[in-house]
DNA sequence: CTAGGAAACGAACGCCGTTCGTGTCAAACA
DNA sequence: TGTTTGACACGAACGGCGTTCGTTTCCTAG
């Protein structure tokens, strides 16, 4: 009884609430500030209101979040050229790429079967290109499993790196640093390797080599 | 002033809190009722103490699930028989086997560079064999990177189903479905190959080989 | 003009991780 | 032996969180 009912047409007309808006603020929220900052509390004041309402267009947090994955996904673009193994590591890439760039993402792809409409779209998109490269109906099928887990993997990882670096200090260091003081009897390849094990160079797309040419040398069963 | 200070000694001799009593009954708790149980606060209670007590010996929960991740490491058998492929497809099947008997340890492996004693000894172990089957340094090093990797990913993926499966459905059951409804227009490769996506069969095995084979074939650079 | 139903939302419930300040108690020292 | 000290233990609280319930608001269809 307090305060008088503001007008709604005091301010700028609230833009209507809808599944769409709140992926969409969600992940603009995850962008700027993080996984952390990603609550359902957040995302209603965001859109000036309260948690509540969102629960009319969204079923859970974890709900929101597959779909700000699949919204993610609908950036990849799904055609490029060169051979397919080319064709096949830029989409594989360019999907790792979109997961990674929002914290937390990856997470949530891996432990689901994949199911959105984006990334049911990359996933067809790889098989048509296994399939161009000669392989069998069930290697490929297996192989997209693979990649889609590879991906997923190197996104989550990738994702926590650009998190956590560049506070404190860079994560790589601090682990040359711990490897360096391991014993020499006890790790005996860690400390002898420790050079080649912090070497550089783009190891994500030797990963990728890696896959394509294994699943080229390995059919299924 | 109401509950008179009852006698210590009127229970059997509470065991002394220690990091490593947490860390263990983190597992049970984990093992017994699922990741959502492990809080800080379940952990105290089932010390019979509060839950300020724990971070005399534990940092964050965060610290916490590292350690037990570890602790999970430790039951990695590390030698095993057979030719170095041999052997290494056991080590990593086994690891990948620990980590994913306790939902969530994954999780926590995926994001980080390992530094636990035990995951040392994995990756240790991981690089001996390696070098055994004739890879140069940088190759064998890039190599451990990428089976850590993947044996993350499969055991995050793999608890996420010992979890989820058998509560109302199968979750694959759930995808077959989902896949079958697809329009084929859209989703061509899809729905051609459904049958083989869902096709039974070994794939752990056979990610594993793919990994070996396509290292052997893919020489760092 | 009214009835009905979907959307919005204020308030609350029962949790959570973590911190603070105060007790407790055994070992170390005088 | 008496006293100090410092590590450990922990009760209580802070500021969150996800989610639900019951009510109010408002648009639409009749």
């Amino acid at each position: 009884m307090t305060t008088p009912p503001v007008s709604r047409r005091a301010r700028p007309a609230k833009a209507p609430l809808s599944r769409d808006v709140i992926v969409r603020t969600g992940l603009e929220i995850l962008d700027r500030d993080g996984l952390d900052a990603l609550t359902m509390r957040r995302v209603a004041k965001e859109l000036d209101t309260g948690p509540a309402s969102l629960y009319v267009y969204v079923a859970h947090r974890d709900d929101l979040m597959t779909a700000m994955l699949d919204a993610a996904l609908a950036q990849v673009p799904l055609a490029s050229d060169g051979t397919w193994q080319e064709r096949l590591r830029a989409l594989a890439a360019a999907a790792t790429e979109a997961m990674s760039r929002h914290e937390g993402l990856a997470a949530v792809a891996l432990g689901a079967i994949p199911t959105g409409d984006n990334a049911l779209l990359v996933l067809d998109r790889m098989l048509a290109l296994l399939k161009e490269g000669g392989l069998d109906d069930v290697t490929a099928a297996w192989a997209v499993d693979l990649l889609f887990l590879h991906v997923a993997a190197a996104a989550a990882e990738q994702a926590t790196y650009d998190t956590k670096d560049t506070e404190e200090e860079d994560a790589i260091a601090a682990a040359d640093r711990r490897y360096a003081a391991l014993p020499a009897d006890k790790y005996p390849m860690i400390t002898g390797l420790r050079e080649a094990l912090f070497a550089p160079g783009d190891r994500a797309t030797w990963q990728l080599n890696v896959l394509i040419n294994g699943i080229l040398h390995t059919p299924a069963r």
